[in-house]
DNA sequence: TTGTAAGCGTTATCAG
DNA sequence: CTGATAACGCTTACAA
């Protein structure tokens, strides 16, 4: 593998003048810097990326930290990170914590570990005091999906309330007005501002809200199909449902259609995030978009801005939500 | 940050001793090695991988390219990866290449740059020469869920043959005789190779394949649906449907309901791959599983094989395919 | 605009 | 078993 040295020697240069022009950080004259590049395309000249690293403390590397791949979200969301991220000649390191929280501490401490320049991170089960802890570290982080008051200004996430606001608002809309609601754990924030977000839409529409039509569920299809089986041993009377996402709506679609209900006649359900699958339901799913590939380029951006000190890219840090139409919803009769 | 100089003067030892002990590849007296373990901890201490990177020419970090990141398999594959290499203490890179060839080429080179130890490849667009081109640079490169002759020592691959056998013999266990078959395009070696499996099943039980019942899909949604279309629209008599991959089952199913069939009793449906949303589907789809996430597993043994001369790993190149039984076909009439 | 030279933090060779 | 010391390939003051 050709050297710097020996593209220098070629071209008839010093060694800083062929770093300059790798680098264009430096007025080179035309000539000679042709004269560099001649030889660097003669030599198939490729700069070593540990040397650079080493020598200028920058990786040109970006960590991404997942809590888990399998999710319909994953892909999505790192697909959105690394088009902008090597669009800009960087790179991506990614570790995955499994969901597990000593697993997302160490993934998080292994990519500071391989000098990324940034680290964007997207977990669940760690804390925000351990986030908070690990922001003052050297390793700039950002926050994908997730809210942190000290943190704000590296956060990037969805406005939940105004989600759950739109799913229960499409159903009222849709002339139903007993609504059962099959929630996320509370703990987590997303499914506790959905549930504020349904609130909201109830009140706002004179509807009160009865907390018998309310199942916490586990954010799985199980939970979708617990919630619904819940509300029917009860006897209670709703002509539709709204599950805080849509593997729980895929699951009280299931158990609804198995215990004698048509879909979406009988009852009317809608789900939230917009997963791959919720077109592939059936009846299709109506559903809340999350635009988890729009926020992980924004997490990019973000660093591109920030630590590669690009200056052209606009900054947005709390996305909203959007109404996605399909089949599973009619009007009430 | 603490370099190995620090710990080496605080620990009373050379420079070289240190090395020793964060390497341990060399003998190191059990009461020096505890000093300078001391050391390092009281300092927190933490390598740098581009120095080591440098001084070693080894990076510790293994390339992968993929050609989406959007389709169900791709989640499945980097975890199976990941997971291996990072218990290895290796880490990852990934890139994309949006299923265009120039992107893809572009992708691997991009890795190539990155001092990757060796690149794991999983690509579809760019061609058999090109790959054996590649293979012959200095970074190692595997191939997943491809076969190329010249690399076999370096494909993991799924036995489509079988798959498409197998999948083509549950219907006919299921009494099945007028099956109709929505195969990929035929110059994915994939689809291909699942089409002749289908064959082989007729021919051993007796069937004679008609052409009249063979849809060449584009294994998406649409090539389902069409594929049923044309099936119906030349009034062809067949009691089953074996789709290439699980998204033309889906496909297939939206159109067969949408036109009357009530399923799985009027038409029978086998898919291929056995993605997340097989599960999804209504009815569920019995289909043929593609061990992705374990053939991700073995590449990375490969590489720790191969590459980082591990020494307790079994390698397997080719993986079998199984049947996944779900309510989606049922007993012919 | 260009060149010189001192690092960057390790590894690895060679002695001892 | 341990210590010097020369690489590794590049960046970046500082000079010229």
């Amino acid at each position: 593998m050709a050297t710097i040295y020996e593209v220098s020697k070629l071209a008839g240069v010093s060694l800083a003048t062929v770093s300059r022009v790798m680098n264009n950080n430096a007025r080179v004259s035309d000539k000679t810097k042709q004269k560099v590049l001649d030889a660097m395309n003669e030599l198939g000249y490729r700069p070593n990326a540990s040397a650079r690293s080493l020598a200028s403390n920058r990786s040109d590397s970006v960590g991404i930290m997942v809590s888990e791949l399998h999710g319909p979200f994953f892909g999505q969301m790192m697909a959105g990170i690394e088009s902008e991220l090597r669009a800009a000649g960087k790179h991506v390191i990614f570790t995955t914590g499994h969901s597990e929280e000593e697993r997302e501490k160490d993934g998080i401490e292994f990519l500071m570990g391989r000098n990324c320049d940034a680290i964007i991170i997207h977990v669940e089960v760690v804390t925000d005091d351990y986030l908070v802890e690990v922001s003052q570290g050297n390793t700039p982080i950002y926050l994908l999906s997730r809210y942190v008051e000290q943190l704000k200004e590296k956060c990037i996430s969805l406005d939940n309330e105004v989600g759950g606001y739109l799913a229960t608002k499409a159903l009222i809309d849709h002339g139903h007005n007993k609504i059962a609601y099959i929630a996320g754990p509370q703990f987590k924030a997303d499914a506790s501002n959905r549930l504020l977000g349904h609130k909201r839409a109830l009140q706002e529409h004179g509807i009160e809200f009865n907390s018998d039509l309310l199942f916490i569920g586990d954010f799985k299809e199980t939970g979708g199909s617990e919630g619904l089986k819940h509300f029917i041993d009860n006897q209670l009377s709703f002509s539709a449902v709204v599950c805080a996402n849509d593997e729980m709506a895929s699951g009280a679609m299931k158990y609804a259609r198995e215990h004698g209900y048509t879909l979406p006649n009988d009852l009317s359900v809608i789900g939230f995030d917009n997963v791959i699958f919720a077109n592939y339901l059936y009846p299709t799913l109506t559903t809340i978009d999350n635009p988890v590939e729009k926020m992980g380029r924004m997490a990019a951006k973000m660093v591109l801005t920030d630590i590669y000190k690009r200056k052209d890219l606009s900054i947005e840090r709390v996305f909203e939500p959007s109404l996605i139409l399909r089949n599973s919803i009619v009007e009430s009769k």
